[in-house]
DNA sequence: AATCGCAGCTAAATCGTTACAGCGAAGTGT
DNA sequence: ACACTTCGCTGTAACGATTTAGCTGCGATT
């Protein structure tokens, strides 16, 4: 039992019978092999009792003569992120493969937060043929930097040393946040972000404080509200627990409009209006941005298009044999709404 | 150049080498192996030139005896859904697989709707073990009822005769409703549903109306308002539209939070007042849902439950090895908030 | 009595890749 | 002149499943 998962070879042993019968019967062709009845059924008890799951890689390099050997395209996201990216993501690569002459297979394979160095075919690249990587944190980062990964591999939303990446200017976003809030008038602006920080959330937060710097605008300190997880309920906690203990801004950035929402749900509960006593700038653009009272000032990235374009540069580093890196920028455009 | 993709026997071949020397040098183990650097070169050139990839099955199978012989539990999902759902799904999978014994792989795959017959792997086993189907089509169902499928499968959110599912008690959400509005005393009821209706989101909108019957309720028809797709922006211009051209209701239920966002909205620019003029209930409790103005009231399903339950399911027909068929029906959950 | 047909199987090839055990030639040391 | 090492490779056995082409008895037919 040592023998580690049960083969066919295994039941047909036990059951004192070729492999080609087992097989025969475990797919269902008993009739055309004909195979006895009784014999069936002592096929099905034994691979009941071995617990028998059949490889799916034997299967499949077997089957692959005749059928669809194409190039497999992993989008990798850690699963503590909001889906809709992941969604985007999707959407950007399959409008890449339908364009594409060659059959490209697009599998989601998910890794926890920080531990990219797991996920499974990445290191010995028995699951795929590239990779998009999303959501990473700044250890997986590291990682990506240093490790030797046989297969091409891109990292999105990061820029991440040695890797090719597809990225945003994001500091640019942030310090266009602050200069609509300053030629505003505003006075006292504030940033709302999440505990657990990614590369492209902070750096929108360093271009926004950075822009009130280099304006030499005249405040001490930029208010940073820190909240514990990148969703609503905890954007509004932050922005609720900051008002009620005498906190006070007229404008609020939030790295991302999920928080967003939930700012401005807690500036209107906390009897203040938006835009007259707290402009609102979120980043994200999600479809809800529209929908919110008032409807959300926001950034939007092509994300649809950039997941399209990292598909584009994997399959072009698959075909070059290359291990030389490609990046490519984005910038993120704002609309202006009612919350500013 | 009609045999298909290139292997490594077709560089060997080419560059007049052994195929264990291409191997060595495709997989950096050059320095090792001793492979001179010319010859290096010379595989690599001819990679590059017959656009080589590896065949991810064949490394798979021989990389398995030492590795990760694990099982293959697809989520197959069509795209042309919010995201929501699929990172609930994932979310829940992902709780069985921590808490197994076994150790389970989880891969997303996709499938244009009405099209799951084409999803890789399902008709010929070659991709997973098993498969819990989410976000099918009429077309879909029919499908599934009817094809003899290789591998266990469990369908998500639908009843298909035949196969195992994990579903809600839709219909009696619906009636929920529709008492919920009667017992307030509304006048005339409506239902906003998206054109490409789907299983469980049709049974909420036939409770509904159900009830009312059944309670004779004096109106002889219950406003129905179809929206294009199932999008806030596609809700809004639904219910801006019914508004605009003389429509008249009291109570809406919107068949998923989604559109029900987009119905407030709507309703809040065409100057009316929720609860005061139109109740509005929404149905699957997206976080956002506690955060609109006002609150909306929604139905909630355990789903990170479900996907668990169903995740077991097929786990439980892959070691029984039989073709019978297990059920299992939830009751969505009423959080009454501000906007009834 | 020889042949035929059929039931009920078996043997072996095959898919593409990697790992491991050699093997001949050239160079080095004594 | 001989053994020994190093270099630069080669040959082949797996990995686990499916498929195709048989093969062996046995009863029935001619």
């Amino acid at each position: 039992m040592a023998r580690g998962p049960t083969r066919i070879v295994d039941i047909a042993e036990r059951v004192g019978v070729s492999i080609s019968a087992v097989s025969a019967v475990l797919n269902n062709k008993a009739e055309e092999a004909r195979i006895s009845p009784q014999m069936q059924q002592r096929v099905w008890a034994a691979a009941r009792e071995l617990g028998y799951q059949p490889n799916i890689a034997a299967r499949r390099l077997r089957a692959g003569g005749h059928g669809d050997q194409s190039t497999y395209l992993a989008i990798a996201t850690s699963l503590e992120t909001s889906m809709e990216l992941l969604g985007k993501v999707v959407r950007g690569v399959q409008q890449f493969a339908a364009g594409s002459t060659e059959p490209i297979q697009i599998t989601v394979e998910t890794f926890r937060r920080g531990h990219v160095d797991k996920l499974p075919g990445l290191l010995d690249g028995t699951r795929f043929n590239g990779a998009i990587i999303a959501n990473t944190a700044p250890e997986d980062d590291e990682f990506l930097a240093t490790a030797t990964i046989p297969v091409p591999v891109i990292v999105f939303l990061r820029e991440v040393s040695g890797r090719s990446w597809v990225s945003s200017r994001a500091r640019s976003a942030g310090a266009q946040a602050a200069s609509l809030f300053m030629s505003a008038g505003r006075q006292q602006p504030a940033v709302l972000v999440p505990a657990d920080q990614t590369q492209v959330r902070l750096e929108r937060q360093e271009g926004y404080i950075q822009a009130f710097r280099d304006a030499h605008f005249p405040v001490a300190q930029i208010t940073e509200i820190v909240s514990d997880a990148f969703s609503e309920e905890m954007g509004y906690r932050a922005v609720s627990g900051f008002l009620a203990s005498g906190g006070w801004c007229d404008a609020l950035f939030a790295v991302g409009d999920i928080m967003a929402f939930g700012a401005v749900a807690a500036i209107k509960a906390a009897g203040l209006r938006i835009p007259e006593d707290i402009a609102v700038i979120g980043h994200d653009d999600l479809e809800m941005a529209r929908f919110i009272d008032p409807p959300l000032t926001t950034f939007r990235l092509p994300l649809i298009d950039m997941a399209s374009d990292a598909a584009a540069m994997v399959l072009g580093m698959l075909h070059q044999h290359r291990h030389s890196t490609a990046h490519r920028i984005y910038d993120a455009e704002l609309t202006v709404r009612a919350s500013t």
